[in-house]
DNA sequence: GGTATTTCTTAATCTTGATTCATTTTTTGA
DNA sequence: TCAAAAAATGAATCAAGATTAAGAAATACC
């Protein structure tokens, strides 16, 4: 749905019917199965992608061999690998379908002309970077003031929708340990 | 000096001499002595701060009462608490001087006024929170791939002339650990 | 509907870095 | 310049969470 990203835009800026044409015309919508990829190591990130529906995650390979997520995003959130976008060098990351998603694409290039044609976008998104850098601030105060059982819970308490829909070993990952140590906190709970 | 600022500035967008006019008028120029408060906890944050000579440090005061630095800007960085900025919420942060600085700082409000006047600013913002977005996510990786040991010796690479500036305890607490475990590994070097 | 793959759990052992407490070295400021 | 405060070091003990290695439970797919 095209709607669910202008609709998303308007919550923090103005759009007239030309800005909102624009734009359904710089994006594509794309259905994404479960697991397929979006970006892959050793390619460039080219494209924003803005979940319109389901989930992805961003992760890369550790020196263990293990899967590290460092980003979900699901409904209303942008997912890209920013460094790579700005760089135009190749990624180390995955970005993934964690269920079957529709996503709005936006290639970098296209951004930049719109831009230029419909300033407001420049201010909205200033304003969603600005929010995520703070989100990611937040985080690192988390991962800093908190045990790791602790951390899972605090997580736990924030988002108890979101743990349902992901399998547990992805949210042990994201918060930075083993899926056996997660089973052992669990068990704790009861 | 005023021209720090806006020679950053224009290393992102252009400016013309009225825009330039503006934002000095704007700004504040600020001399902080090491050890003084820019911010304390459970005051509103209202303003940014470009150091322009100098550097600050962002931290709080965790559960086990010891200080936890998240931020350090030096040189043509900014900082700031955005979560209080944004939000008009009390801080839970101190901001304070390292060393001797000079600070440019503007307020929230006449920020906003600026973006109205000079829209050249909106996208110097957005690029410079897309850069600290990524530079923080970058962190959080380096968190989750590396073990303190590794990620202290990458550091010191990285950044070999910071880590001259700055006591050896604040590099310990931004890095999350203890200033022991820091000799432990430094006595190791050898 | 049954098999294969994914996901989750349990338990024993091991490691990294915290804690505690004492001492030394360096820096600061009157 | 010298006393006091701040910063760095050292060593012994402790704890959170990793690792390894099974096995059990769910889910997906043919």
């Amino acid at each position: 749905m095209l709607n669910n990203l202008t609709n998303h835009i308007k919550k923090f800026v103005k759009l007239d019917e030309a800005d909102e044409e624009l734009i359904n015309q710089a994006v594509t919508i794309k259905s994404v199965k479960k697991k397929t990829f979006l970006l892959q190591p050793d390619h460039i990130c080219r494209e924003l992608y803005f979940v319109s529906k389901g989930c992805l995650r961003l992760y890369f390979i550790n020196k263990k061999l293990n899967e590290q997520i460092t980003q979900f995003a699901i409904e209303n959130w942008w997912m890209s690998d920013h460094g790579s976008l700005e760089s135009g060098k190749p990624s180390s990351y995955y970005i993934q379908a964690v269920e079957n998603s529709e996503v709005i694409s936006i290639s970098k290039l296209k951004l930049e002309e719109l831009f230029e044609k419909a300033p407001q976008l420049e201010r909205y998104f200033r304003i969603v970077q600005q929010r995520a850098f703070t989100a990611s601030q937040k985080r690192i105060e988390y991962i800093y003031s908190m045990s790791d059982e602790e951390r899972y819970r605090h997580f736990s308490s924030l988002f108890p929708d979101f743990i349902q829909r992901i399998p547990q070993y992805m949210l042990a990952s994201y918060l930075g340990f083993t899926p056996q140590f997660m089973s052992k906190i669990r068990a704790k709970k009861v």
